[in-house]
DNA sequence: CCCTGCAACTGTACGGTGTAAAGCTGGCGA
DNA sequence: TCGCCAGCTTTACACCGTACAGTTGCAGGG
C-alpha cells in the first residue's frame, strides 16, 4: 500500500491530450479566453506550464482543439429531414453552443487547422442542402448566409452586457448617460418605446431573422 | 534660431488624444491589434508609454477611441433615399470599413463606451427606418439581421487566409491534407466544383446575401 | 541485476504585456 | 523670483508565450 501510493505519487497519471483539452475548455468556459494562459493550464493539471509544449506544438495548437470540442457539441444536421428543418436546427444548435461557449465566438471561423469535428460538420451541412437539389453556387449562397448571420449575431449579443442584474434599456440608457438627451432622439426614442419594454429580449430576435434567410433561400431553391 | 531649436527640443509639441488616437489607429491598420501595445504606441509618438496613461485612463479607452474613428468612416445612411437603397449603402460601406480595418471586427459592437460617431450611426440608422415607416419591432427586426449578417459576414471573411499568394481553393484543399480523402464527400466535391473554379471569389457572395435580407424585409414592410 | 535510453516533465531565462506609484522638469502666474 | 503643476519619465510588479537545457523514473536489452 505505502510503496503504491509513493509510486502513485511519483507517477502520477500523465498528461493526454485530452485531458489538456477538456481542462483547457473549462478555464476557457469559466473565465473567458483570456483566463486561458499555459500557465494557468499548467497548474490545473498539476503541472508546470512548459510539460503542455510536450504534447502540443504550441498555444494556437491548444486552441484548435478546443475550437474542435466545440464543433463537436453542435448538432449535425438530420439525415432525414428536408433541408428547410436541417437548417434550422442546425442554426438554433450553433446558437446554443456558442451561448455556452461565448470565448469561442471569434474563433470557430479563424482556424487555419480544421479539427475532424469542424470538417464533418462542414461536410453534413453540405451534404444536407445538396442532397435537397441546390445547386454548389446556391450551397455556398446558403453558407456564407446562414453562417455570416448566425456567427454575427451572436457576436453582436454576446457583446452586450448580459449581466442578469439590469436590462438591455437600462444598460444603454447608462451608456447615453454622458450625451446631451436631444443629440440621438432615434435612439432614444428606440430605447424607451421599445427597448426598455418590459416583454422584449434581444435572444428572440435570432429566430426571426433566421426564418427570413430561410424564406428567401426557399425562394431562391423554388424558383432555380 | 539656436534657442529656437533648443526649445523645440525641450518642449516638443505635446500629445493630444487626436494625435494619439490617429496613431493607434495607424498600428493597429499595419500589424493587426495585437501590434496596438501601450509601449509600441508610445515608442511610435516619442514618448514613454506611461505618458499615454495622463490621457487615457487605461488602454480600454484608446481602443474605444480606434473604434469610435472606425464608425466615423461609415457612411451614414442618405437621408433622402428610400430606406432600402440607405440599407444596402450603408452595409456597403460598412462592410469596406472592416476590410479596410480588419481588426476592429471583434469590437465595433463590443464597446461598452460607445463614442458618438457610434451612436450617431445608430441613430441616423434606426431614423432611416422609421421615417419609412417601419414599426419599432420590425426596427429592431431589421436592424439585428443586418448588422448580425454584415459583422458575421466580415468576421467569417476576415478570418480566411486571404493572403493572395493561393486561392480559396488551394486553401481549402491544404486544410484537408492531414485527412483521408474520402472522409468528406461533401466538401470535397464542393471544393473541386465550386470553390476553385476560376470565377469564384468569396466576397461576391456578400451581396447575394444581403439582397435576400434586404427583399425579406421589404416583404414584411409590405404586409405590415 | 544492472545499465542505458528515452518519454515526460521541470527550471530557468528572455523579451514582451498592462499599469500602479513615485519622481522629475520646465514654463507660467503671482 | 518663487512655487505650482501639467506633462512626462522611471521603476517596479505580476503576468504572458516559449526556447532551451536539465532532471527523473520506468522499460527493455544484455
Amino acid at each position: 500500500m505505502t510503496t503504491r501510493t509513493t509510486t502513485r505519487v511519483h507517477h502520477r497519471e500523465p498528461l493526454t491530450p485530452e485531458r489538456v483539452l477538456q481542462t483547457a475548455l473549462k478555464l476557457a468556459d469559466q473565465g473567458g479566453i483570456e483566463a486561458l494562459s499555459m500557465r494557468r493550464l499548467g497548474r490545473e493539471l498539476g503541472v508546470e506550464a512548459m510539460a503542455l509544449y510536450y504534447h502540443f506544438a504550441n498555444k494556437d495548437r491548444v486552441l484548435d482543439g478546443i475550437v474542435d470540442l466545440v464543433f463537436g457539441e453542435i448538432e449535425l444536421p438530420p439525415a432525414g429531414a428536408g433541408w428547410r428543418i436541417a437548417m434550422r436546427r442546425r442554426a438554433i444548435s450553433v446558437h446554443d453552443v456558442l451561448a455556452r461557449h461565448r470565448w469561442a465566438i471569434g474563433m470557430m471561423e479563424a482556424r487555419t487547422n480544421p479539427g475532424p469535428a469542424n470538417l464533418r460538420h462542414h461536410d453534413a451541412v453540405i451534404g444536407s442542402l445538396r442532397s435537397a437539389g441546390f445547386d454548389m453556387a446556391l450551397v455556398a449562397h446558403a453558407y456564407s448566409l446562414l453562417d455570416g448571420y448566425i456567427y454575427g449575431f451572436a457576436l453582436t449579443k454576446m457583446n452586450m452586457p448580459y449581466d442578469f442584474s439590469e436590462t438591455i434599456g437600462e444598460t444603454a440608457v447608462r451608456m447615453l448617460q454622458p450625451f446631451p438627451v436631444d443629440e440621438y432622439p432615434n435612439l432614444v426614442a428606440f430605447i424607451s418605446e421599445h427597448a426598455m419594454k418590459p416583454g422584449y429580449d434581444f435572444g428572440d430576435e435570432f429566430e426571426y431573422g433566421l426564418d427570413v434567410i430561410l424564406d428567401g433561400l426557399q425562394r431562391a431553391h423554388d424558383t432555380a
